[in-house]
DNA sequence: TCACGTGGTGTATTATTGACAATAACTAAA
DNA sequence: TTTAGTTATTGTCAATAATACACCACGTGA
């Protein structure tokens, strides 16, 4: 009888609060970092910190929503981000305000395509390599170590890396930001034979001479989309 | 001013309906079986078929809600289940009834660990080859398709198949479920090796006669836990 | 004991991986 | 112009893994 009562309730008196957070990375000279936003709600006074995301609207969907916390608390364009949903959180207490259930994203952005502006750092948004982001707001160390765990599997069978790759670069960049997520180091020569031989990149046949040596070639990606490969 | 107002919108006056749905696999007879539910609301008067699911309780996570909606809407004990969250659909006309965002899940279960009961059909919860469900309520199609295909890709990189597999099981067994799966044909001898060499899996030192024929040797998975290993 | 049907195994070939270091290209300073 | 300094680029060999392929083993029941 108590099951019967609760499933014939009108809609609208079933409700949860529902909301987006979002852990955009970016990669900085050879270094994974993620934008956080400063917490300054009960019981985060003191110097909160945590991932960016907001409540979503009766009238959008979840990425709408994240697209427009992106630009409103991460103050970063959200067109120029590459989105995936990650994970939905449900725990009951896991907002000290009330029941809010999130759906968490993972957001990637090259840093080349970022403006002086989104690069820079203010009181509310700011870049913090991934490895220092520790201790966020409400269970934020658990989605922010969820999207590094995926990124991570993820860019070993598929093309994600090109979503935080220059339009154009390097065999020694490219093997230089798989390095940095996978925390390993990968033999120079093997790297580029494997990567040729997929045909996912294609050289561009300019160089880029970047001091006093030889020029590297340039390559960009033989598709925008992200494909699913056995890679590494 | 409008965004601002907004924002400042008391937590109770912005809701979504929280829904799980959920696509429960079993294989029998080495194909896979996915248990629909009779719908009828409308518009899905006229033999309505959908995926099991309801509404999330303000009280209980959505893995708890699709545990209960498990047992209430298809009638399988969900103890005997292994869930994986598979995507959060949020589409706002997803549902005519109304903004109605669900998690949605995917559960698997050995057909060999169902009851009697759990393995009939009644007019209200039944079991129906995966290539014959289509044409379902709501979304489902899209979300049994994400399903199937997420399955396919889990189990080349994962032990996933000991959820599908009864506890002991012979090598053909467990072939022919992988092929059954994946569309493929896979060898014999070359399967076999891949996966002894693996460790994922250990004799029992008992034979199973099925016939008047030499009888197989059984196997059992060494941990229950489903690890990410390369197995396909 | 033999016919039947499934279970189980080995080998040879090819493809892939992984470990390894020398030369090429360019700049700037001597 | 020569040289020193720095990064870019390339190939070989051995080991391992992947694939294709066919026969005997084992148990049952007629």
């Amino acid at each position: 009888m108590k099951k019967t009562k609760q499933a014939h309730n009108p809609m609208h008196l079933r409700f949860a609060v529902l909301s987006v957070d979002v852990a955009l990375f970016t990669m900085r000279d050879h270094r994974l970092f993620v934008r956080l936003i400063a917490v300054n709600r009960p019981p985060y006074f003191v110097n909160g910190k945590g991932l960016p995301g907001g409540l979503v609207d009766p009238k959008e969907t979840a990425e709408e929503a994240v697209k427009r916390h992106i630009e409103a608390k991460a103050l970063i364009d959200p067109e120029k981000t590459y989105l995936e949903q990650l994970y939905t959180f449900s725990g009951i207490d896991r907002d000290p305000r009330g029941r809010v259930v999130a759906v968490a994203y993972t957001a990637l952005v090259p840093w080349e395509k970022l403006s002086a502006t989104e690069r820079g750092d203010t009181d509310s948004a700011f870049w913090v390599p991934v490895g220092e982001a520790r201790e966020l707001a409400y269970d934020h160390d658990e989605i922010l170590g969820m999207a590094e765990n995926r990124l991570q599997s993820r860019i070993a069978y598929t093309t994600l890396i090109s979503k935080l790759l220059p339009k154009e670069f390097t065999l020694t960049e490219m093997e230089q930001t798989y390095e940095s997520i996978l925390h390993a180091n990968l033999d120079k020569r093997n790297f580029r034979k494997k990567i040729l031989k997929l045909n996912i990149i294609k050289s561009i046949g300019r160089k880029r001479a970047d001091g006093a040596f030889r020029p590297a070639e340039l390559y960009r990606f033989a598709e925008n989309k992200v494909k699913e490969i056995e890679i590494l």
